[in-house]
DNA sequence: GTATTTTTTAACCATCAGGTTAAACTAAAG
DNA sequence: CTTTAGTTTAACCTGATGGTTAAAAAATAC
């Protein structure tokens, strides 16, 4: 067994990341977070101080993970085939981590300054803000003639909620509509294509 | 002061209801609710005996109102304009109970059998699910020819997708897009018009 | 006015969860 | 081999929280 202070760390930080997207942070228990990670209770907490502490830790990380793939937007490519992939990484991204924007969304419903103050941190390390990087592609789109004058805002809570919304509610979807496990998952995969033809054909010029 | 068995009784669940929005299971205080309710834990125990027994009560009506929405779907009249309506009266629903679908999607996140059996019990209060009578109108309408042969659950989906996510998650986006509670309040309500366009251009026929 | 029901008071219990501590143990590094 | 850092053990503390109880008080019904 090797000993090494960042390993360590490392795990444990991996459990509570689990845990917490499970339960939230109500419902998290140390006592679980340093079971699944395999230590005891006293090395999570000689570690990370407290339950606070060790939610902060793992909030920021999980909001880099997010907005580092959010900003990932490829360049000098046609508008439609940004499009296409970025809706394609994102629903990969989204079956990756079915459990991360359900917890996201969650955790962060009320706009309290604490929350602020430490997404505005995490958001400080990117050189420009994710929405700011898409907002110029749309426009510079608008401006090319590749796609109508479209409201920028409006198309982008439109995709944004056709890709992410499916998963995040996935098993009311799926309860609602009598649908087994498998038969969502064939629809949810769908949904790439479906997504593109949809906004596409709303945008396209011609 | 009246007093009144039923009274207090709806008294205290709204005041659980409130609580358990705002909190979720996991976060709401026996005591919170009490004092929200103007009364003292005593009487919730003595109304509710345990908060799982409060919990399913509010839960259980929660659904159902969810549930009676959705239902809500006029007949006899075009596609089109039963398109707008259902999109209206979703935002108008939605705007009036902020925090609903949060708490539901947040609460209902795994599919246990517990849940299963609760919606199984809500819905069968209903004549028929709401899913169908909702894929029997769309259907109709193919049919007719009012609409393209289009995807029904694709269709739902993206509807549904549209109309909520906004408002799920409206604090995130709020932020991510740096704007005002004002501004977005804004955006919210233009989204009738945008839904039902995009939507409606994509399945109109003609 | 008396009986009944509702509501309060306030103390209390048990449990759970976050957090601490001290001592012992283990692996690695010098 | 000895020092040091990492890790376990297990007991313990404290506060919060769900839940209970018995008695008194207030409101209602008859």
């Amino acid at each position: 067994m090797i000993k090494s202070s960042a390993e360590t760390e490392n795990k444990i930080k991996a459990a509570a990341w689990e845990i917490f997207l499970e339960k939230g942070k109500d419902g998290a228990r140390m006592q679980a977070i340093a079971e699944r990670a395999g230590v005891n209770k006293a090395l999570v907490h000689y570690y990370f101080r407290s339950k606070e502490k060790l939610y902060a830790a793992v909030l920021k990380d999980i909001l880099n993970e997010v907005f580092s793939r959010l900003v990932n937007i490829p360049e000098n490519i046609p508008f439609r085939e940004f499009l296409e992939q970025f809706i394609s990484s994102h629903i990969d991204f989204l079956n990756q981590h079915k459990k991360l924007l359900n917890f996201i969304i969650w955790e962060l419903r009320e706009e309290k300054d604490v929350i602020h103050d430490f997404v505005d941190e995490v958001i400080g390390n990117f050189e420009s803000a994710p929405s700011e990087v898409f907002l110029r592609r749309i426009n510079a789109a608008i401006q090319n003639k590749e796609i109508k004058p479209i409201n920028p805002i409006q198309f982008m809570i439109n995709l944004v909620s056709l890709n992410v919304f499916p998963f995040v509610a996935s098993p009311i979807i799926t309860f609602i509509l009598g649908l087994t496990e498998d038969e969502m998952t064939v629809i949810l995969n769908e949904r790439k294509q479906e997504i593109f033809r949809l906004v596409w054909n709303d945008i396209k010029n011609e």
